[in-house]
DNA sequence: TAGTTTTAAGTTTTT
DNA sequence: CTTAAAACTA
């Protein structure tokens, strides 16, 4: 080889071994940091410039839209070409598909997509006398089913739920959902794999399309996915997959880590490469990843090589409460970009297990004037006026829709009761389920049950409808008339979709909301239809829309080039990096979830994995006394993996809650439980005399109210020791070190 | 029956 | 503290 490209000059030999390979399906087990979507992007790129592949005919898969849009990014990046190549998410290609294949499953191309709410409202129309809860829950295990693609039929439908009754109302489902013509998250995944099996000729226009398939964050796939990616190949498709059993953290929607496991098996004799050298965080921050995720059982067990040097010890922060925490948090950062040239905003990120945890921390930042931006606060869309909305665009590409028709006829009040929507749907079978048809029926047969104010309300509902479908059809056949000359209305979809708002009386339901209420409900809807104007203003450019929307309900993020806090859920990091990592809450019952157990818990630690290999230099956790649920202040246990982790290369800062035993202060024995006994209780305060930053006769510290201060005793209560404090105003404060007032810090030496 | 007020209940994680 | 269900009023 007398040249190599320079793209390639400096990948490591396991990685250019990764990216040359060909042949045989390739497996990629590639560890935390170790460059995979380097070596994916580059292999991509290698293809199309070395080996002439169509970049036409390459495939890739991802399980988010962010890591899809990324790996375009990257591969274009090296080969503008690469920009021919197909790269989305399972679903996103399952969605693709159908449109262009559904009418094998008897499925239009107009489908939208219904999400797990959606799936509630029909599982209410088909059972009666069951609360909202018994339905979620019927909803959950019915995709669940189909992550696992058991259909009413199978027998092993009884592994999700037991009762004879799950199955038949899971079959009742599948029918109700057929009529309206849509398809349910499952059914990207599950009707694809069907119409391939049953219809060689469309699996042969596939498999002669991709030629490659690739396969990024394959720990995530489930038994469905796993079934799709069978039906796209081909013996004569090249496969490669690349993942990380120690990141696999879907378990819950059905993941199941044996698919990476027993890969070589499945996909015949598959090659395997190991990527183990790390390449993103220093040693201390990889000691404390690896130290947690060590205690799960069910691991391949690998050892990632830190390539970047030793780093300095991640600190660890025991808080009184959450606002202390938001506070704490925000410091650090400021501090840290004020002080240090090295330090942007947009280095930072703060990582939390739920959602609801970026409020307090966005209350803060306001505060502060610290810019942030949210990833993935899918709140927008669940908000009660962008239903409204999107359920009338969902109205007007598909009128089978029977879940928005439901959601938007009496709103605003038409005086379309119950009895009336009842007497129209019933209409349904003799119009083909088109509810638009329906509609006519049970107008012209003046039929009983429906009031002159019904059904006047129904035409008009059913007349703005059709006024904006036709502007969509007029729009289409403009377009179609003159395909040289393009149409680009200005604002694209933007204007139909804000006329149907206004026109429907929608706008005009929440603006009396918004005078009553004071709130913004018109706002959000004029920035839903903001996000519209990239969208054509036809039939399809609509359904592209809500498909966008279904798929990837990220926001738009306004690109204006300020550096910014990353507020982010664990989950959502999969794939990102940042130099500097905050986790929060680091309390057991939060982080992690309830007492969990099991395969549960083991799911658990390689989340706090994921998180903690985000970081690049600096990593940073936080673990509070207190956390305000339900609206008080509950006492918090601190998190169990906090004493997995190796102490030793931590830097613990206030004070941890009593009982606290961290791994390397841990003479021998597995698992101590907290002392209870006096003897116990003496060896606590002796520690806390130590030298790692607890509280010892003599601390100076210092509270935002009294002053400056001493400690001048530390005695045993009931509850752990208490400390005393006297402030030079000649204040004395007593309180328990393990609950330490948010208004009183220790004072550094 | 539609809309509001009172009371009870309950925080995963995402396509 | 927010949301869903129940109870209540016009």
């Amino acid at each position: 080889m007398n040249e190599i490209p320079y793209y390639l000059q400096d990948l490591n030999p396991e990685q250019r071994d990764a990216v040359f390979h060909e042949g045989k399906p390739l497996l990629i087990l590639a560890g935390a940091g170790s460059g995979k979507t380097r070596v994916v992007t580059t292999k991509i790129a290698y293809l199309i410039r070395e080996k002439g592949v169509n970049p036409r005919s390459i495939l890739a898969v991802t399980f988010t839209n962010k890591a899809a849009r990324e790996m375009a990014e990257r591969a274009a990046a090296i080969e503008s070409a690469a920009a021919g190549a197909m790269l989305r998410t399972f679903h996103s290609f399952g969605a693709w598909f159908l449109r262009r294949n559904g009418e094998y499953a008897g499925l239009s191309s107009n489908f939208v997509i219904y999400d797990d709410d959606d799936m509630v409202t029909i599982l209410g129309s088909i059972i009666e006398g069951k609360k909202k809860n018994e339905l979620k829950l019927i909803a959950k295990q019915i995709a669940r089913a189909k992550d696992y693609f058991f259909t009413p039929e199978s027998a092993e439908l009884s592994f999700i739920n037991h009762s004879g009754e799950f199955r038949k109302i899971y079959a009742q489902y599948e029918e109700a959902l057929r009529k309206t013509g849509n398809v349910d998250f499952g059914d990207l995944i599950k009707k694809p794999v069907e119409i391939l099996r049953e219809n060689p000729g469309a699996a042969e226009r596939l498999h002669s399309r991709f030629r490659v398939v690739m396969v990024d964050e394959y720990q995530d796939a489930n038994v469905a996915q796993f079934e799709l990616l069978k039906a796209i190949c081909s013996p004569e498709t090249y496969l490669c997959v690349v993942g990380d059993d120690d990141q696999s953290i879907y378990r819950f929607r059905g993941a199941e880590v044996k698919n990476i496991l027993e890969f070589p098996q499945r996909f015949g004799g598959a090659d395997v490469i190991r990527l183990e050298k790390n390449y993103r965080s220093t040693a201390h921050i990889l000691d404390i990843a690896d130290s947690v995720v060590r205690h799960n059982a069910g691991r391949l067990g690998k050892k990632l090589s830190a390539e970047r040097g030793t780093g300095t010890k991640p600190m660890l922060a025991f808080l009184s409460d959450q606002d202390s925490e938001a506070r704490e948090c925000a410091a650090l950062i400021d501090n840290s970009v004020r002080t240090k040239k090295t330090s942007a905003y947009s280095d930072w990120a703060v990582l939390y297990r739920t959602n609801a945890q970026s409020l307090g921390f966005e209350n803060e930042f306001l505060r502060r004037k610290i810019p942030y931006r949210i990833v993935g606060s899918l709140k927008f869309y669940e908000r009660e006026e962008i239903k409204d909305a999107l359920a009338l665009l969902s109205f007007v590409v598909n009128t089978k829709d029977e879940v928005s028709f439901r959601r938007v006829i009496n709103k605003p009040a038409r005086g379309v009761g119950a009895a009336a929507l009842e007497r129209i749907l019933s209409e349904r079978a003799a119009a083909d389920w088109d509810i638009e048809a329906a509609c006519e029926r049970s107008g012209a047969l003046s039929a009983t049950g429906i009031s002159v104010k019904a059904r006047a309300g129904v035409n008009t509902f059913i007349e703005s409808i059709n006024r904006a479908r036709k502007i969509l059809l007029a729009v289409e056949s403009v377009k179609r008339d003159n395909s040289h000359c393009i149409l680009k209305a200005a604002q694209g979809l933007s204007c139909c979709a804000a006329g149907l708002i206004e026109d429907s009386g929608i706008a005009k339901y929440h603006r009396a909301r918004d005078e009553i209420n004071g709130e913004t409900r018109v706002a959000n809807l004029q920035e839903l239809v903001n996000n519209a104007a990239l969208y054509e203003a036809t039939p399809e450019g609509l359904a592209d829309f809500l498909e966008r929307i279904a798929l990837d309900r990220a926001i738009e993020q306004q690109e204006d080039g300020e550096p910014r806090v990353t507020l982010i859920t664990v989950h959502n990091t999969k794939g990102l990096e940042f130099h500097r990592v905050i986790m929060t809450g680091l309390e057991q019952g939060l982080f992690p979830r309830d007492d969990k157990e099991g395969d549960d818990l083991e799911e658990e630690r390689r989340l706090f994995y994921v998180g903690a290999t985000r970081a690049m230099d600096e990593l940073y956790l936080t673990s509070c006394a207190y956390r305000r649920m339900f609206g008080q202040a509950t006492p918090m246990r601190s998190s169990i993996f906090l004493e997995e982790a190796d102490g030793s290369k931590l830097r613990i800062v206030g004070t941890p809650p009593y009982g606290f035993n961290p791994a390397a202060l841990r003479h021998s024995a597995p698992k101590q439980a907290a002392p209870k006994e006096t003897e116990g209780q003496s060896a606590a305060i002796k520690r806390k005399t130590s030298s790692d930053g607890r509280w010892q006769i003599g601390d100076r510290v210092f509270n935002e109210d009294y002053g400056y201060g001493e400690i001048t005793a530390i005695n045993e209560g009931n509850e752990g020791p208490v400390i005393t404090v006297c402030y030079e105003n000649g204040r004395r404060q007593r309180f328990l070190s393990r609950a330490q007032s948010s208004r009183f810090m220790k004072i550094k030496d």
